[in-house]
DNA sequence: CTTTGACTTAGACAAGCGCCCAACTTCGTG
DNA sequence: CACGAAGTTGGGCGCTTGTCTAAGTCAAAG
């Protein structure tokens, strides 16, 4: 058996736990699983880590981590429609390049969800921080009201958590093409509208104009 | 102790179930602490169902029960646009008035798509295809053209989802009242500009308008 | 060659899981 | 009152879980 070194080790273990839980879920990402997965046994997965939240916590940062190079990558650093134009069409892109990593990206949020505790948000919060700094950086020089770039990163999110969950759902990776331009335009349309009509809220619930 | 006929213990294992897999995961929702939250034990649970399975198959069947009502019950039964506003603000609503009902519903899709049955999709489908039927009804009378009606759908479950994730994982009711509001703008200026531009596809991808 | 420290593993442990059985209580009916 | 059906429960079954212990293997330094 050819001896690996721990730090090469624990690279294995965490791209082993995110397939694992991609298809089994957080709850049935089992030691035994992940170790399997990582072609080692559960002792080994117990010498690299001291428990299996060690490893999760690893985990966590290594989306984290992803999720900031994504959205950095994207930034064309022009506008500030095309840049979070751009952001979204990142992440969607990431999604579908790799479904396990979107996967276990889903299952970390809804269990971030569960347990209220400051950590499990981090992930999700983190994510959006980064986004809302490059909108940021580009709305200042393009002199957009605060307020209005503020609520673009909550779109963005809205927008690809559920392209997320209806692609991965489905499986279906023809529509997921198609829903990604429909997505895209979604934004356009909001965003275009938004930063037209300036600060003050353009929320009509009745009467919008009909034909 | 009260004897309560099986049918009103079956309800009562229903909603606990609900509140039980919302705080701790289908996984994590074991038959002893669904029997503790009715105020039962694992016992009665087993002379009510036979598994698990055939409870979590009723937990299924509740919530896709309340999904459609809350579509068909939103239907204005007016133009297309008010139509689309309604139902996807009944979602929501929904959403933020039980949020335990919310969480579930989510955790069930999550599991949903972790095993590609057709089982598990059905919740999903179905709520997407209730609301298809209801705009589509609305749409014959105004002579909108079906591919426009045929991405609505998607569009409103890709947001309501988005809202709901993040809705639940921060439990910020205070930010929802307003991310509600931006989520109804958000479907209100794509499907005006959808419906004024007609069955083509206005997804431009690049050189939108700047300023 | 020996030693040392890093890597590897089989096997056992308590705890929790879904499920089941036999016995018990309660209640409507003959 | 007696009796059978319906509701209720403590305790135990086999299995899987995360974690740990003790023994084993190997590459390189002395």
């Amino acid at each position: 058996m050819a001896r690996i070194p721990v730090a090469q080790r624990r690279r294995d273990f965490i791209d082993a736990a995110v397939e694992v839980i991609a298809s089994n879920g957080i709850d049935g990402a089992t030691t035994r699983r992940i170790a399997e997965q990582a072609n080692a046994n559960v002792a080994m997965l117990h010498y690299c880590y001291d428990s299996k939240e060690d490893l999760f916590a690893d985990v966590y940062e290594f989306v984290a981590t992803r999720f900031r190079e994504v959205i950095e990558q994207s930034d064309p650093h022009t506008t500030v429609l095309e840049t979070a134009q751009a952001i979204m069409r990142g992440v969607m892109e990431c999604y579908y390049d790799s479904p396990a990593f979107g996967a276990t990206t889903l299952e970390l949020i809804n269990w971030a969800r569960r347990q209220h505790g400051d950590r499990g948000i981090a992930v999700y919060d983190q994510a959006m921080q980064v986004g809302l700094e490059v909108l940021r950086r580009v709305a200042a020089e393009e002199g957009v009201a605060a307020d209005v770039v503020d609520e673009i990163p909550y779109v963005i999110g809205t927008l690809s958590d559920g392209f997320a969950i209806n692609f991965l759902t489905y499986g279906d990776r023809a529509a997921a093409k198609a829903q990604m331009d429909i997505t895209a335009s979604v934004l356009d349309s909001w965003l275009s509208a938004r930063l037209a009509a300036g600060p003050a809220k353009p929320a009509r619930r009745k009467r919008a104009a009909s034909a």
